[in-house]
DNA sequence: CTCTATCCGATAATGAGTATCATTACCAAC
DNA sequence: GTTGGTAATGATACTCATTATCGGATAGAG
């Protein structure tokens, strides 16, 4: 296991970094179409689509297939270095998830589709108390909050 | 507005008939399509999909369309009479929502796919004080906990 | 009863996501 | 450096939920 790049760049902690080491724990291989997929995800603002990911390596100017974003897509949610978020529109965008647990949730614009982020220590808070009270082993959670965007409204 | 039936039935107020005067309002029309997947979406425990909801009424012995069945749900979600869960497997659910505002939130199995509702005041209030701090319209709002039940646990 | 707007059901089209498979390329061992 | 095992790639065929289309049926007002 190669040792951390301590680098002197403070800005970059880089969740892509976090993402790389831990596929190559899980015995996965690099190759230009993940590298493409981990850059494009660390880049982005909010949550993104597979094909909009894939728009956007392109543009760049890497051309891969989108069954390998799909793929590596599937890969990282599956590791829980994504998440997936749902607004509704029948198409699954993903977002890095930072392995400090530190997370936000969503404003879903009914009218024009635009997404917001938010963050609510005391909703976190609530949600923690109802997993603690169910019958159910809660691993994650997802809210969306929908309406109409300052534009919209 | 009409006075709320006072019935001495406590299990019925129906929500297909609250849902049928809606529809009359609107200068809908009657139909045996429409009146199938009302009496479905009243009869089903918790969400269903509306190839569920076909399928159900066809067992029934009712013969209707599955572009009837969408037709009506998009026209009842529409109209707020009904409310459509994400479980985040591409098919959209939706259940009847009760004209007082009363709803649930969900649990739903990372495993087998089930999903569970639950309740809970103190996150409701949790949103709403969300809602009134963010520079958004809020109208409604989902939560899906997601995580193993019991029996997958 | 007639007329017309609405609704129906069958089916074609759409589009996101998945499966398949021959080929490519990573990388550890030699 | 070469090699061999194997995971990953990309083109494409496919699945399947949902939407659009359209000719015919029907509710319901007049």
């Amino acid at each position: 296991m190669s040792a951390e790049p301590h680098h002197h760049r403070p800005s970059a902690p880089s969740w892509s970094t976090h993402a790389d080491e831990a596929l190559s724990r899980r015995g996965s291989r690099a190759s230009a179409a993940r590298n493409a997929v981990l850059a494009a995800l660390d880049s982005q603002a909010c949550c993104a689509s597979a094909q909009e990911i894939h728009a956007r390596i392109t543009t760049d100017g890497t051309a891969i297939g989108i069954a390998s974003v799909y793929r590596t897509l599937e890969l990282l949610h599956g590791l829980a270095l994504i998440t997936r978020v749902d607004t509704g529109d029948g198409v699954a965008r993903y977002e890095p998830a930072h392995p400090n647990g530190e997370h936000h949730h969503h404003l879903v614009c009914n009218a024009c589709g635009a997404v917001e982020a938010f963050h609510d220590g005391e909703l976190e808070a609530a949600i923690h108390a109802v997993a603690d009270r169910v019958d159910f082993r809660v691993d994650a959670h997802d809210i969306a909050l929908r309406g109409a965007c300052r534009r919209c409204r």
